[in-house]
DNA sequence: TGAATTCTGTCAAATTTATTACAACGCGTT
DNA sequence: AACGCGTTGTAATAAATTTGACAGAATTCA
């Protein structure tokens, strides 16, 4: 199918004057609110135009297509590729790489998860998160699966600098347990759980919820079962056009809730990142500058 | 009328818990490709979803609607409501933050990342590098420092499952030059290393090159010293509006490597794959399907 | 394991929606 | 003023969509 670069909208205009007056009374009232009342009914557009339904039928025949199915049907893959938003069109990301490359396929895959992710998530949910995570007054512990596991450590790494009191478990280990004991009313869990849930990590957070702990739950859009047991919950879209999932939107999450701890916590993170960099310089771990 | 302040799409979420199987299925569908795809008919949208139609009319009676025509007719005012408010462009991400939050800077750099991450990429260098991180008659070593760690780990416990050989080396720990003694000509190693370059890791990446390894690097824009060494050098952008760097380009590309490796050894990946699944079976570590 | 309950799909009826046929109307031309 | 042409609406027909009833399947709980 030969995709007309042309929108409706534009067809219409250009048609505008080689309309009658009854089609161009409803052009206009198409036109008005555009696409919505294109997507309604027959009936109801005609009523809205005040023109009669066999007018409308003959005008999108007119406009080329076969019904006002059809031209329904179009208006609304405008609307899929509009919402599609300007950056996921049809660009190729690895110049000189066909479209079809791995590495464009996968990356429109993301940004889409991105786009869909972010979608859902309602700032102040995600402030309030933040706010749990960063407050220093309850203990932290952060919990990851098998392959969650590293999203884990990636937030528990910059976490443990930018606060104290900071616990990384591995719900795959069988020493979780051992890490409850100490665990009571307003300990904050952040829980890592994708799809392939795990048991393990789902009887972690009942035991953690029963003791008290708030828990925020990082799952993916199908939502692991310890979601139930969530005070806050934030699922990703995790598709990829691999056998495997994608974590990358993931990873935006926890890499924007680092960055809002940091701005909560920021007199104290600058403090201890200093005292950290100290410490790095008299172990020689890091090159020096350049 | 009293205009609901929730949208549909809120709604839906907001219900998701207490919905059934397939109408999840549904629900998922129709937040796919918000909102084109419930404003075509029932028909359409049960076929795509994968359920039968009664399910969808089912669902949206619960949701609270007279019937499937209410429904749309609700999904039209919010179109076009939204086609009203401020011009619709999609230069929030998270709808209903204000721009200057987090999540909307930070998503602003991470998709800033991936375009010039990506830009810069040949992709004959990449199918390069993944033809030899695929190819099992080499040793595969992977190499992670002290936050790049995570990276590594994901690759790793990816690249297990597809292909035999695969080693996992922590270059912050003091244990790697353990590896290096059997490490050969023709062995493949990935490091990762980006800024607070790591002296370990060089140091490693120095043995291992003289023994006759390849190195394929995985760093920043300004290129961990170990490039010098390396076959094959990927530079991600990282910078984040934080006082920390961002992964997620990183991310990206370790996640195609990966879906491309699974690609080129696909039989072998299969295979392995479904070994895997009935020893976790046996051990009960997951859930079962939902 | 088996019974009860809930969920889900097939099928058919009912309703709505789109299309066609045709008649009436307006408008310009002779 | 009357004819002819193109336009428009009414009404009937045809097609599709939506909804409801029922029975089989799946799931839960004892």
């Amino acid at each position: 199918m030969a995709e007309p670069a042309l929108t409706i909208s534009d067809r219409i205009q250009q048609e505008l004057d080689r309309l009658t007056r009854a089609e161009r009374q409803l052009a206009h009232s198409i036109l008005e609110n555009y696409p919505a009342s294109g997507l309604g009914p027959l009936t109801a557009l005609a009523k809205d135009a005040n023109v009669s339904t066999p007018t409308v039928a003959r005008m999108v025949q007119k406009l080329g297509f076969k019904g006002y199915p059809e031209f329904q049907n179009e208006l609304r893959e405008e609307l899929k590729a509009k919402a599609k938003g300007p950056i996921a069109k049809h660009d190729t990301w690895a110049e000189g790489a066909p479209s079809g490359h791995v590495l464009n396929r996968f990356t429109d895959a993301v940004i889409d998860n991105i786009r869909h992710t972010l979608g859902q998530i309602e700032p102040e949910t995600f402030d309030r998160a933040c706010a749990l995570i960063a407050d220093t007054k309850n203990p932290l512990y952060i919990v990851g699966g098998r392959i969650t596991h590293t999203m884990a450590e990636y937030l528990f790494l910059h976490a443990q600098i930018i606060r104290p009191r900071v616990t990384h478990i591995q719900s795959t280990s069988n020493a979780w347990p051992h890490y409850l004991l100490d665990v009571g009313e307003g300990d904050v869990f952040v829980i890592f759980d994708v799809r392939r849930y795990e048991n393990n990590t789902l009887k972690l957070a009942e035991m953690a919820h029963a003791r008290g702990a708030k828990i925020i739950l990082f799952t993916d859009q199908w939502r692991s079962p310890v979601h139930g047991l969530a005070d806050i919950c934030f699922s990703s879209r995790i598709v990829a056009p691999s056998a495997w999932d994608s974590a990358a939107a993931t990873l935006l999450l926890v890499e924007s809730v680092i960055a809002s701890m940091q701005d909560i916590n920021w007199a104290d993170t600058k403090e201890r990142a200093e005292r950290l960099e100290d410490m790095f310089d008299q172990t020689r771990l890091f090159r020096k500058f350049t």
